[in-house]
DNA sequence: GATTGTGCTGAGGCTACCTCACCTTCCGGT
DNA sequence: ACCGGAAGGTGAGGTAGCCTCAGCACAATC
């Protein structure tokens, strides 16, 4: 298979992205978050008393697609607002107990899952795999 | 480096797609199509006269989005409907001068731009990548 | 202490999806 | 030959996840 141009091998990335962001919406169903949501609550949970706009540069959004997001999660009860005792304009996002326990579950359902899907391959080929991919990334 | 779980790799592959992704609204810009609308063009451009249905089933999305898209597409003057000498409820889309010529230069675009983005790794390591994701999709 | 900047949010808009309801047309069974 | 159900497309209206712009409260600076 003469592969001249890259337009398969792009494709193959693109599909294999794709596999893998269904997947994660799938194990992420259960607790009825976006992935977006699960992406929110691990940063509020890592850093716990993140600023709103700390959380929108983290996530490369718009501060004030921020506030919706935190909006979402504390409308879940899996964060709350506080203000900042150094700066009262500030809002600092903490997660609740029943939020920390939900990303723990999530984030060890998530491993379990990428841990089955790359089964398939020898340590030696995820080691390879990982090489080649880091070399398309700079 | 001990790859126990896949997360890391799972990570690779997603950041390496979300690079391409990028890189391709980037080579779409020009034409100001969204990657959306590009991938519709390119099925009316290969499957000339094809119907919303059709259009509907190839890109996953509900016949009432399909309507969207072409409508988008008309108005950019890249596709045509018309009507089914063999069905009249149905509606075929017919690909203008200027969209073939579009799609022409946008597939030549990313084409060139896939094959720079691979340049990057020797045609063995290109046939190995594309080995291991193959594994990972089935 | 007046100006300029920062942090957040209300209002309102966009895109790309969806479902539901509807109309027209087709087709298979009687 | 007709009639009821299925199929093709679209109007109406909804949702999620983004955005910008304006405005308010507060902070920092001079």
């Amino acid at each position: 298979m003469a592969d001249d141009d890259g337009t398969e091998l792009v494709e193959l990335v693109l599909r294999a992205a794709r596999t893998q962001r269904r997947r994660w919406g799938d194990v992420l169903a259960p607790w009825a978050l976006s992935p977006h949501q699960a992406r929110a609550l691990r940063v509020v949970v890592t850093r716990d008393g993140a600023r709103l706009s700390d959380l929108a540069g983290t996530l490369h959004i718009a501060p004030r697609s921020a506030t919706e997001v935190a909006d979402a999660l504390q409308e879940r009860g899996l964060v709350e607002r506080t203000a900042d005792p150094t700066d009262r304009r500030a809002v600092l996002l903490r997660a609740t107990d029943e939020g920390r326990r939900v990303q723990a579950e999530v984030d060890a359902a998530r491993r379990a899952d990428s841990r089955e899907l790359v089964a398939r391959l020898t340590a030696a080929e995820r080691a390879e795999l990982a090489r080649l991919l880091r070399t398309l990334l700079d």
